[in-house]
DNA sequence: GAATCGTGGGA
DNA sequence: TTCCCAAGATT
């Protein structure tokens, strides 16, 4: 037994409870709602049909800090390529991640390989029909474990997510902002767990979030809980949740090195670290990313691949937005014939990140991340040829 | 527990 | 242009 402090008890807040008359009349209502206005999503099985964990388990996770418009796509490639978990178990890795380009949170599609592996290997190819047993799995954080509890299984738990978080601020008008309010939220939320149609439920909050529980202009007037929403009554809904003011986004600067083979235009690539931003997906080489000023070119032509002679600046900057920073870079590029390619490639032979060629028409399969696809595509406005397969 | 981790669309 | 934000998880 670990002895001092003892661990802290995860206490849920305390909140008042909910009037049971009124938890059952605000849900119905919401579920009639539901009935009549149910959104069709390609991950969404048909009214009364029992849903399929996989890919309710593969929607959460592209959902995840994504829009329903950017997940779509993905989703019907991804259960396209691998219908079963178990397929996406017998994938290779870096196929999983190459599909993944331009989604964004590449962590989440490490972990959906690792998940589907640990299904597969270790649960028979099923998923664990508990919120505990979810919970345990890579990538399933605790909304993930409800939602998929909720909605694949029938389990009475109520997920909490963005949408959630905005409904239930409303319907309690609670004032305390945001992130602060989450534990609050999380109890409030709780609170209309039900073994009636949980799933539906559960979709039916984030629907209702969606829709007209927007975060600006919110449409109460034809909310099914109007007249039963304290921040409606008091006129304050759109103002809630408060959220506490953000910190400005620094700026980083660097210089990539767009390299091309002569004889047949290959772009030299490689594979980033697995661990950290962009991690385990393709890349040009560059300088590091760092603040201050921009990068002096002499410096950072210490970075270039082979030598620092022959690079061509290109004019114009690649601006791309980070969650936590702001990227600014230049392009650098350079043509190498015959022999200048076999000297990088015994240079480089044997280095992390499997430096390798690119053949122009395996670029789209390599899987570029959004960035790395704005700094290629800057390299071919700079060489006269935009809109080359990517 | 704060920091980290993408991207694109809309106001 | 800039800001906000979208079905969060991990360390």
């Amino acid at each position: 037994m670990p002895r001092g402090r003892p661990a802290k008890p995860k206490l849920a807040i305390a909140v008042p409870a909910i009037d049971p008359d009124r938890r059952d009349r605000l849900r119905l209502a919401l579920l009639d709602w539901y009935d009549r206005h149910r959104r069709v999503l390609p991950w969404r099985a048909e009214p009364g049909r029992p849903a399929d964990p996989y890919a309710v388990w593969l929607s959460e996770i592209m959902l995840q800090q994504t829009t329903v418009a950017a997940a779509g796509p993905y989703f019907r490639a991804f259960l396209d390529l691998w219908p079963r978990v178990t397929d996406l178990a017998a994938a290779r890795r870096e196929a999983v991640l190459a599909r993944w380009a331009g989604l964004g949170y590449y962590a989440r599609a490490r972990n959906l390989h690792a998940c589907a592996e640990v299904v597969a290997d270790r649960h028979g190819g099923r998923f664990p029909d508990t919120e505990a047993g979810l919970l345990d799995l890579p990538g399933i954080g605790a909304y993930t474990a409800a939602a998929v509890a909720s909605i694949a299984f029938d389990r009475p738990t109520v997920p909490v997510d963005g949408n959630v978080e905005r409904v239930c601020a409303r319907l309690f008008a609670i004032a305390t902002p945001l992130p602060d309010a989450k534990p609050e939220l999380r109890a409030r939320a709780a609170q209309f767990a039900h073994d009636h149609r949980p799933g539906d439920f559960a979709q039916a909050m984030m629907d209702l979030g969606a829709t007209l529980c927007t975060p600006r202009r919110p449409a109460c007037h034809r909310c099914p809980w109007s007249g039963d929403c304290a921040a409606e009554a008091a006129g304050i809904a759109d103002t809630l949740p408060a959220r506490l003011p953000k910190g400005d986004r620094p700026v980083r600067h660097a210089v990539a090195f767009i390299t091309l083979r002569a004889a047949d235009g290959a772009m030299r690539i490689r594979t980033r670290p697995d661990a950290g931003l962009l991690g385990g997906m393709t890349e040009v080489p560059g300088t590091p990313w760092e603040e201050g000023a921009p990068w002096d070119q002499a410096a950072a032509l210490a970075h270039a691949p082979l030598s620092p002679q022959g690079w061509r600046l290109l004019p114009g900057v690649v601006v791309h937005v980070f969650t936590h920073f702001r990227l600014e870079a230049r392009v650098m590029l350079r043509h190498l014939d015959r022999a200048e390619a076999a000297a990088l490639d015994a240079a480089e032979a044997g280095e992390t990140g499997d430096p390798r060629w690119c053949p122009p028409q395996d670029l789209g399969r390599a899987g570029l991340p959004s960035v790395m696809a704005k700094l290629v595509e800057h390299a071919r406005i700079g060489t006269g040829q935009p809109g080359l397969p990517l």
